[in-house]
DNA sequence: CAGTGGTCTAGACCACTTA
DNA sequence: AAGTGGTCTAGACCACTGA
């Protein structure tokens, strides 16, 4: 094991070397990796170390294993790492994520807000792209969305045709931005006339509120949503584990 | 490694054995573990296996490890994975948890309804005991908390005097009970007459309800809690990374 | 210093997939 | 049958802690 610089242990050095060959695309999505032995080989150290640095990436969710078949670059465009932020669920469904259908979006191009400057780290005058549209659940309303970003880092965004169900693929794959963490604040408030008018609900009744703000990989602020959920329709569940 | 009538991987059952002991208590919280050395010895595999089994009981946060100290029982009774369980924080504070004074209990002994039985896998008839209390944040009604948990899992509870602020440490210290996991539900509901009683909340006020199972280290259903939240006061948050 | 966890190896064998 | 990931071992050495 020539050839040692850092004083990372041999595993996280493997570790890296594989992160930074997946994040270049060296191999695709969905297609394999060498096999273990072959890693082994090539990097020069044991099979052991190459299984240890790959337990980390399938712990990343960024490789998954499959036994007499091979290691692959995981595809988590869809399904997958999204139900990180879509934790809604059907009442009584015992936790069974669903991803509401989302109907025709409203977009507008502004200049941010107080609040979205705050909540994005814009600076004065910066532009955003709002985005208004109402996600349905067996075809009744069940949640609002507001989705506020900055221009700068989707350019023409607003002039997309058909915006997905789920926006985050889109900034992935259109705008090379992956978010990977995110904050939400959650409380409970009245619905009030607009709420009246797109979702059908009497006024007074009660919403979940989602306040959440989407980070990058970089730690950018890509994203400001709030969501008004009709709890009757649908709920948010959380495993804490 | 004689007798092995399961087909478990081993380090699977060096890992249930290690689990069985420390819900029985056989090691007090945070005190150590016998060294891997020692644990390889005794159960007659290699150090390599029981250290895979000590990795998946660290994941889970059951003990914790301490390079050249040893290896311990995990007490999430103070502060640390406490927070997990309790996500509340005050509005603009950018995440920071809070956990809101209780105040006196209200408890009561009787059978378990419908709802409990199905919520707490219980059988019919069963015994329960119901908790009933309010916390308050800077002296203001925030939270409305019910909680519901076998009589049989916590003989004479509700006889201990004083309860303790957040109870999961007194599961685990006095009826060595450990809570690891659990799932919640959130809506948004109306407050009622009884949360403009106890709370002094306008009735028709928007309030949170978490409604939440926790699961012990074996995966009995260990309490059933429904906490009604003043949004204007607390909000609920999280993490997602 | 002895004792602990942390890393690493080389090689063995098992379980699963595909041809 | 060949190739993959999955498990397991025995023993080595390193890094950290505490007496």
């Amino acid at each position: 094991m020539e050839t040692m610089p850092d004083f990372q242990p041999l595993y996280k050095q493997v570790y890296d070397v594989l992160v930074r060959r997946i994040a270049e695309g060296s191999w695709q999505p969905a297609e394999a990796l060498p096999s273990e032995h072959a890693l082994a080989a090539e990097l020069k150290v044991s099979q052991g170390t190459v299984r240890k640095a790959l337990d980390a990436l399938v712990a990343e969710n960024l490789v998954q294993r499959h036994q007499g078949k091979g290691t692959f670059v995981a595809e988590h465009t869809q399904e997958h790492a999204l139900f990180r932020f879509f934790r809604l669920a059907r009442p009584n469904s015992d936790g069974d994520r669903v991803i509401p259908e989302s109907t025709e979006a409203r977009c507008k191009r502004r200049v941010a807000t107080k609040t979205e400057i705050a909540k994005l780290h814009l600076k004065k005058g910066e532009k955003v792209v709002e985005i208004k549209r109402l996600r349905l659940i067996d075809g009744d309303p069940a949640v609002s969305e507001k989705i506020v970003v900055p221009l700068k880092l989707f350019p023409e965004l607003d002039h997309q045709t058909a915006l997905p169900n789920t926006l985050y693929s889109l900034y992935q794959s259109v705008y090379g931005v992956n978010v990977t963490v995110a904050k939400e604040e959650l409380m409970a408030v009245l619905s009030n006339k607009t709420d009246e008018k797109y979702m059908g609900i009497k006024s007074g009744s009660p919403l979940l509120r989602v306040d959440r703000v989407a980070i990058g990989i970089d730690g950018q602020h890509v994203e400001w949503r709030v969501s008004r959920c009709d709890t009757r329709n649908i709920i948010y569940a959380i495993d804490i584990s």
